[in-house]
DNA sequence: GTAACTGCAAAATATTTGCATCCTT
DNA sequence: AAGGATGCAAATATTTTGCAGTTAC
């Protein structure tokens, strides 16, 4: 889990700003490191409370905001009131990740997932309401807590 | 759209808070009417700058809660962080009513509808998750704002 | 060099807690 | 009468705003 910044994740970070007409600053790279670096869904507390990094609370407030305006990353609301952003899948920069895809809780580790590829099945929605939009949030088990099956 | 305390919601509202063994006080049943009266969801600022009424901000917090904790509203996330509550049909205070109903936030008034009759497909979730309850919140043009067909 | 970004201070909001008083049962 | 609910004051927490200094391009 150590946070080392690889030529790699450096390159992607750097072209996800410049398709976005971002500035590439130490910030930004950083947060959106957190982010590809992250298998679950982030709250503005988890970046800042991370270890080793210190990061200024109203430029996490600001950075976050701007990548959801660019649509880099996108926010998952939760009942309980801490909102969480997740980076999605490939073309997260391109706008089109909110679309249509499903997020996953899990309630024993806490970890938000978003599930790119499952499809949302159609709502037959009442007469007189019609839907640009639909937000999916299931709650359970995920992968990784999974009780796991012993086999004999 | 007089906020009059009919007989009838009075004793309805006497019913469900009896029922969920909570004392009957003017505050909880002035916030109780306020939902039975509402077609859609509320937010906790709704309530305190509720014309003509006067309520204590904190006991308008510990009262949500409280009928949260006993099932009798519920809560819907929203991602502009902005938590509302319904009060849904029926068996509200038996705590069924979270379990499969889908919400709808109209984008043109902005008000949050609960859509009992709904029936929230079976999705097909990843190997390895599995879930426990799905809270599905779709998003576009509501009965009332729809545009009217004027018919010949 | 200029425009944009950052970080600090402080303001504005939102939420929680403690406690004395009042109300429900 | 006793326990719980309320309302006020105040403590915390969260989010926004202003501005001067810094950085990216």
């Amino acid at each position: 889990m150590n946070q080392l910044i690889t030529k790699q994740t450096n390159n992607q970070v750097q072209d996800i700003l410049k398709r976005n007409q971002l500035s590439v600053t130490g910030s930004r790279k950083k947060i959106l490191q957190l982010f590809l670096a992250q298998d679950g869904a982030i709250a503005h507390g988890d970046i800042e409370k991370r270890a080793g990094e210190k990061f200024d609370r109203v430029t996490v407030y600001r950075t976050l905001q701007t990548f959801v305006d660019k649509g880099i990353i996108h926010v998952i609301p939760t009942a309980d009131n801490s909102i969480r952003y997740a980076l999605c899948k490939d073309d997260c920069s391109e706008g089109h990740h909110q679309d249509h895809h499903v997020h996953f809780v899990c309630t024993q580790c806490n970890t938000t997932y978003c599930l790119d590829d499952i499809v949302i099945p159609e709502l037959k929605l009442p007469k007189g309401y019609s839907s640009s939009h639909i937000e999916v949030v299931a709650e359970g088990i995920c992968k990784n807590c999974k009780t796991p099956v012993h086999l004999p």
